[in-house]
DNA sequence: ACCATGCTATTGTATATACAACATGTAAGC
DNA sequence: GCTTACATGTTGTATATACAATAGCATGGT
């Protein structure tokens, strides 16, 4: 594979740092003649690498190792079902409420919905091996989710169910650390109060807000991991919008 | 932009739903056909879809919608510093500690030094519009950063020093709530424990392990925030290896 | 000094062609 | 029935060519 050496050897000036930011690459017909390939190689490979964003490339200009940035790393969120059982271990789960309320001002807020809509709301206790691990306080949008409150969510999770019925296509997070409320204390089992990992989500499908969920985990038992390579600052061309 | 038009007439049957989960796409000559351009610009369509995750290619067999990948979420994890200038608020650090210290067993497994090496270690609180709002505990690899200690930590953050100083290429995160050590409750002049958000860090270069970091954040001034948005479960292609 | 013009290098788009590598279904042979 | 061989369709790689769009520089006119 041609472009595939030249990509290699670009990739070593670069990571070596013999190539600094915004040092200029070689133009296409410049690394044609060098590789002795035809211009449509060279380009591709300097094309992978701008997909990359190893490289910035600048019609009439030329092409440039890409500027690092350095201060932004990518954490991954999974769903708490799934981790438990990547880990080998045994999940299960016990729906403490599955009801219809009346949504209070700040979560009405949060679904985009009127004061005092009456919306879905569950509480899931979810186990590792017999241990509470998160408590699941969700809200849902009954709009969307019409069927919400008949699920049996000691089988499927509501996360699970929601990515079903509906096709989620964003979510935000917010993670804090809090002291459990008396009530998550019961729900998962804590006899004394201790920090809580606490995830807040929002999911979005087409049609607007699905979802709203607070995840509580006891600082004990749980852990976010994540793992991050450094990228480079490339304004990755968004799909369309 | 033909192959752009293409891309969105895919993008409009695949977002719709129209065509489900490995429902196969148009081939590259039937697109040429369909839409009266080249093969090339037609596989051009198909091979960007493919890098956004939307298809998956398949040599001999064709091209097919990506299957949905709903349970992963990414979130960003930004320098402090960085994140306080973003919110247009002041920020400055001090430096509590700047010292030569022998690694304990856990540090110098971290570090990936021998047990009993002297490492170069660091207590810098940092304050966002004079609140403290995170304690950075950080010990550094004196073989790879062997001018840390002569460094003023006020001026620019450790984190932006060893970007600068060794080409970081990756780093690990773990996040958890945890109660305050007495010694951090002082250092960001906590009158009462209040739960955390501690951030460990480990940072590499080449060369191995730069740096193990442990950032605490009281769980009332500071949020980790992030946003995702739903991806398809295509093998992102690492770009080396 | 300043501005306009045009030249050149560079990347972007589009096409035509050839062959390689692979998957899958079909037909032939046993 | 089973396996092998082949034909066909698909994606992957590589090349040659043409023209468009842009950036940057140089030249020359005012």
């Amino acid at each position: 594979m041609k472009y595939d050496h030249i990509k290699q050897a670009l990739y070593r000036k670069i990571e070596s740092g013999e190539w600094p930011e915004h040092h200029p690459v070689s133009s296409e017909n410049q690394l044609a003649k060098d590789f002795n390939v035809s211009r449509m190689t060279a380009r591709r490979a300097l094309q992978e690498l701008a997909d990359e964003g190893l490289v910035v490339r600048n019609r009439g200009a030329g092409t440039f190792v890409a500027p690092l940035k350095s201060q932004s790393a990518l954490l991954t969120i999974r769903n708490i079902a799934d981790e438990i059982r990547l880990r080998k271990h045994r999940h299960h789960a016990v729906v403490q409420l599955l009801e219809e309320v009346e949504a209070e001002p700040s979560i009405a807020t949060s679904l985009e919905l009127p004061q005092g809509t009456r919306v879905w709301h569950s509480v899931i206790t979810h186990f590792e091996n017999g241990h509470a691990v998160q408590v699941e306080d969700r809200y849902v949008n009954p709009q969307l989710v019409p069927d919400y409150l008949d699920q049996d969510f000691t089988q499927a999770t509501p996360h699970e169910y929601l990515c079903e019925m509906t096709p989620l296509t964003q979510a935000s997070h917010m993670i804090e650390a809090v002291l459990p409320t008396r009530q998550q204390q019961i729900w998962l089992s804590m006899s004394m109060p201790e920090p809580c990992l606490q995830v807040q989500r929002r999911t979005w499908s087409r049609d607007g807000v699905v979802s709203h969920a607070v995840l509580t985990h006891p600082g004990s038992r749980f852990r976010l991991g994540g793992h991050m390579t450094f990228t480079r600052r490339t304004p990755r061309s968004k799909p369309q919008e």
